[in-house]
RNA sequence: GUCCCCGUAGCUCAGUGGACAGAGCAACCGCCUUCUAAGCGGUCGGUCGCAGGUUCGAAUCCUGCCGGGGACGCCA
């Protein structure tokens, strides 16, 4: 579409309808052609600016300049069936009905692989997302960044890049020990520490803690603390992971802060930074010079006692993910890691990396609201919500396309009472009834014997309605490139959304099986297998299932 | 105090400088002899937080203010 635009701007200029700059004015910044989706059907299927914005620099009026591109349009072979002119200079264009059938027949062609997009040359990108410490069950607290990175993923992945996904952990250090310290406690009959933790899994792991491991504790020299502690976030890691697996999150990688220590990744970028000037001592500690690269404040890399700080793990774990090939990391926190974006970037950039090459996405708070009150998430009080629980009152479809239904900036007040009562009308249900519907209906019609057309050919171009659903269908490829570009999800649920309607609209005013006409019939069923892929690989791109029947 | 995000219909939220500001839900009125009524049609509903500015054109960009959330550790 942008391509005939293109073509027909150039002949304009060839042909000397249009000047080829404005001479004597200087030249501006170079008008980049856009093309735009009209919200009103009444402007056409697509709608260009060009004319507008050539006025000026042209110095001539955009109606002008919009006839002479319509002129050229219209001659281009491309799949632009007519073009008008809307004043201001708005130029409409509507797609070739000939062009639509070939497009849901290509389409119907590449079946699951409709709406994805060949990449002749993927990144390699590296998605770190959830990365909550094995102390305790993922909480409803974790849910949307499970959700937000996995449907990063999805997305990316559909637009051809090449994704690992990663979790990463810490499996030593303070928060293990306390947790140790509070399954023996809880073991032993005795009270939990004040810093430790008491969830309902705390007295279930010291119900299961082997007596290996307990022995193994006892011996001297042992930091019981510490031997328990690693069993115990192991077997929380090990739930952890089946609870997302339920969520229909899976990861690729695990890494452990621990082993980023042992392999020695944490003193290899202490060493590249040291040699870049980057690092000085002060106070006994070793600093980072953040400063020079625009931050607030220089950062603690390591700790006047010796111990390294989170930071420190931070830029090992940089290194060792560049080491390992990759030309983009996104980190997907939470908000409240926005202070701490700027400190590992500008570390990249001192080791040598370019600094866009890592981005952080800042996932807003879900605030949890049960009956107008709002739930505290914390695990060491042990109140809170597992994943588990509230999967089992509202279901992953609902929960996925709520999380997907919203951009990742924006703050959610999440009813839990309220979101079991709208289930069944969560917009969810909508899009997985126009699936179960078209099933139902390629039951029906092989059930009586017809089969689909091979083609849809002949069935669009006199038939308004049926059109417009294909026109809708040959949308996904480009509702999945923009979901990948702006790493938001939600145009695909409105997508999902809209798609559904034009379906539920089709589904009123055409009959599909009609012994009476199998010839209308059968493309009529290719159309509606047509639609029935489009919206499963939608709702695959979400995670979310699309059922046969309902 | 400094920095980041948010403020759009009763509610939850879209809206990447353009054509009358949209969707879902809620509310109200209609529609099942006929491929699934988890559906369809219609109605109601908005000072786009406020005030300036830039632009042919601003919900969108800039500045200031108001309101909500978050971040500012040799915590993780």
């Amino acid at each position: 579409m942008r391509e005939s635009v293109e073509r027909a701007w150039a002949r304009a200029v060839e042909s000397g309808t249009l000047p080829a700059s404005a001479g004597a004015t200087a030249p501006a910044a170079p008008v980049e052609i856009e093309v735009s989706r009209p919200d009103n059907p009444a402007h056409g299927d697509f709608a260009t600016n060009l004319a507008l914005k050539l006025a000026r620099p042209l110095r001539r009026p955009p109606l002008e300049i919009a006839r002479a591109l319509a002129d050229e349009l219209g001659r281009d072979p491309g799949p632009i069936g007519s073009v008008d002119v809307a004043p201001p200079g708005f130029l409409n264009m509507r797609l070739d009905a000939a062009a639509v059938e070939q497009g849901v027949d290509a389409a119907c062609a590449a079946g699951p692989l409709f709406g994805r997009i060949a990449n002749p040359r993927p990144r390699r990108i590296n998605v770190e997302f959830v990365s909550a410490n094995p102390t305790g069950p993922l909480h409803i607290g974790n849910a949307r960044g499970a959700f937000v990175g996995d449907l990063l993923c999805r997305v990316l992945e559909a637009a051809g890049q090449a994704v690992t996904r990663e979790y990463y952990f810490n499996d030593f250090g303070s928060q293990v020990r306390q947790l140790g310290a509070s399954v023996l406690a809880v073991r032993g009959g005795r009270e939990v520490p004040d810093d430790g933790y008491r969830g309902a899994y705390v007295h279930d792991l010291a119900r299961e803690l082997p007596d290996e491991i307990r022995a193994r504790a006892l011996e001297p020299g042992a930091d019981p603390d510490a031997v328990v502690g690693r069993w115990a976030s192991e077997r929380v890691r090990a739930g952890i992971e089946a609870s997302l697996a339920r969520l229909g999150v899976r990861f690729d990688v695990w890494t452990s802060e621990g082993s980023l220590y042992r392999d020695g990744w944490v003193d290899r970028a202490v060493e590249r930074l040291r040699e870049g000037g980057w690092l000085y001592e002060q106070d006994g500690a070793l600093w980072f010079r953040s400063t020079a690269f625009g931050d607030d404040k220089d950062r603690v890399v390591r700790r006047s006692n010796g111990q390294f700080t989170y930071f420190g793990s931070d830029i090992g774990y940089l290194l060792q993910k560049f080491d390992r090939g990759f030309e983009h990391l996104i980190y997907v926190w939470g908000a409240d890691h926005h202070g701490t974006v700027a400190r590992v970037r500008n570390a990249a950039q001192a080791m040598g990396f370019d600094k866009d090459a890592v981005e952080m996405l800042l996932i807003a708070w879900v605030r949890f609201v049960r009956d107008g009150q709002e739930l505290s998430m914390s695990k060491r009080s042990g109140e809170f919500i597992t994943l588990d629980e509230l999967l089992a009152e509202i279901g992953v479809d609902a929960a996925r396309w709520f999380i997907a239904a919203r951009a990742h900036t924006s703050g959610i007040d999440f009813d839990i009472e309220l979101a079991k009562r709208q289930s069944s009308e969560n917009p969810v249900y909508y899009v997985q009834y126009a699936h179960a519907r078209i099933s139902s209906i390629l039951r029906k019609a092989a059930e009586a014997g017809m089969r689909p057309a091979d083609s849809v050919a002949g069935a669009l171009a006199d038939d308004e309605v049926a059109l417009g659903l294909a026109k809708l269908l040959l949308r996904l490829p480009e509702v999945v490139e923009d979901a990948a570009t702006l790493h938001e999800t939600h145009g695909i649920t409105a997508y999902g959304t809209e798609l559904a309607t034009a379906f539920h609209a089709f589904y009123r005013d055409r009959r599909v099986i009609d012994r009476a006409d199998p010839v209308t019939s059968a493309t009529r069923l290719a159309l509606v297998t047509a639609t029935r892929l489009t919206l499963a690989n939608t709702l695959a791109l979400l995670g979310i299932s699309a059922p046969d029947s309902m």
